[in-house]
RNA sequence: GGCCAGGUAGCUCAGUUGGUAGAGCGCAGCCCUGAAAAGGCUGGCGUCGGCGGUUCAACUCCGUCCCUGGCCA
């Protein structure tokens, strides 16, 4: 019998340990890992993105780092077909794949999926856009009329998500309503290993605290004055993640350096928050209090790994 | 020591002619089906510096004390 092999996601808010954890799994049950996170798939974009510089590696293949253009923008979409054609190359290899990073939506779209459905037009998210800067909520009232039931499910100031709904509904003839019933194309041919790192609260919020400071003592603003020169405009992307964005503000002069460094510090306590009400909500997670970085939670997620893998 | 300006939610501050107070940010909880490190929703009783007084009623008026900042000695 061809058992199905598997597949392991760590996930956990930023700071909590996932790349130190991923790394230790990788080591010793001869896995390689999958980035999945959206700002670490920048090129360029190392130091604010806490990207694990390749000499801390220990020559395990990393995954899905670095493979975009600044100037590029990526959909949750386009992560979950990469990475699933990356997943059946480790797999077909014989080696075990560790999903690591902190984006929950690109975790969902790739083991959940999407709904089969347009995917972003620019052009008439554009249009859409301009519309709605013009008279604030006439998105939302057409919407309305086009497809009620989403309308009922987003919020009329939520514009991005009103576009989206608009988007669905005017490219494809559908209510999106309808779509999200129509279902979602799930990972097949995998078991998957959800395992979660929840780290105690106030330890994080010093952590993550500390690492504010240490980015822009270890050149974010070197990087991000490098990135420009090199012609990644100020619009590109990754330059609205956490730290870059303030980074940014401070070389235009509109901050001073300590308040970048606060304003970065708040965010990134927000981002976790965020993730882990996210998270919360992840059906099937093993979760492990702690931080991957400590011996002791590697030895309980690799247990419950072999644990899974001895079964199947 | 004198003069002036202030002391109101964790922080920065609003508070009409006296009727026991609000915004922003933070913080907490939450949402999310192709921009997700994004975007959005919900949540504010706090000795209105202390003590006296006037008044039916004072954060709002009067007195006094304390604290902070500035100016003059």
């Amino acid at each position: 019998m061809v058992s199905i092999p598997l597949l392991v996601a760590i996930a956990g808010p930023t700071g909590s340990g996932k790349s130190d954890l991923a790394i230790a799994i990788a080591a010793q049950l001869d896995g390689e890992i999958i980035n999945c996170d959206s700002v670490q798939m920048y090129r360029g974009f190392d130091i604010g993105a806490a990207k694990v510089p390749p000499s801390e590696r220990h020559g395990i293949p990393h995954h899905l780092f670095d493979i975009l253009d600044p100037a590029e923008v990526s959909t949750a979409g386009d992560y979950a077909r990469k990475a699933r054609e990356t997943l059946r190359e480790v797999t077909q290899r014989g080696k075990l794949p560790v999903l690591a990073g902190g984006t929950g939506f690109y975790l969902r779209a790739l083991i959940d999926g999407l709904f089969e459905g347009p995917s972003r037009d620019e052009a008439l998210r554009q249009r859409l856009q301009a519309r709605e800067a013009l008279r604030p909520g006439s998105l939302h009232r057409i919407l309305l009329r086009l497809d009620p039931a989403t309308a009922g499910r987003v919020h009329a100031r939520d514009v991005k998500k009103v576009i989206r709904a608009l988007e669905i509904r005017l490219l494809s003839t559908q209510p999106a309503s309808r779509m999200f019933d129509s279902g979602r194309d799930r990972l097949e041919g995998f078991r998957t290993l959800k395992i979660c790192l929840n780290p105690d609260r106030e330890e994080l919020r010093e952590r993550l605290d500390r690492r504010a400071s240490e980015i822009f003592s270890r050149g974010l603003l070197d990087e991000v004055r490098n990135l420009l020169a090199a012609g990644v405009t100020e619009q590109a992307k990754p330059f609205e993640s956490i730290g870059y964005a303030q980074a940014l503000r401070h070389l235009r002069g509109e901050i001073t350096l300590a308040e970048a460094i606060e304003s970065t510090r708040i965010a990134t306590r927000q981002y976790a928050k965020r993730q882990r009400t996210w998270f919360r909500r992840e059906r099937d997670v093993f979760w492990i209090d702690g931080f991957g970085g400590d011996p002791e939670v590697q030895a309980q997620a690799i247990t419950q790994i072999k644990l899974d893998l001895n079964m199947h």
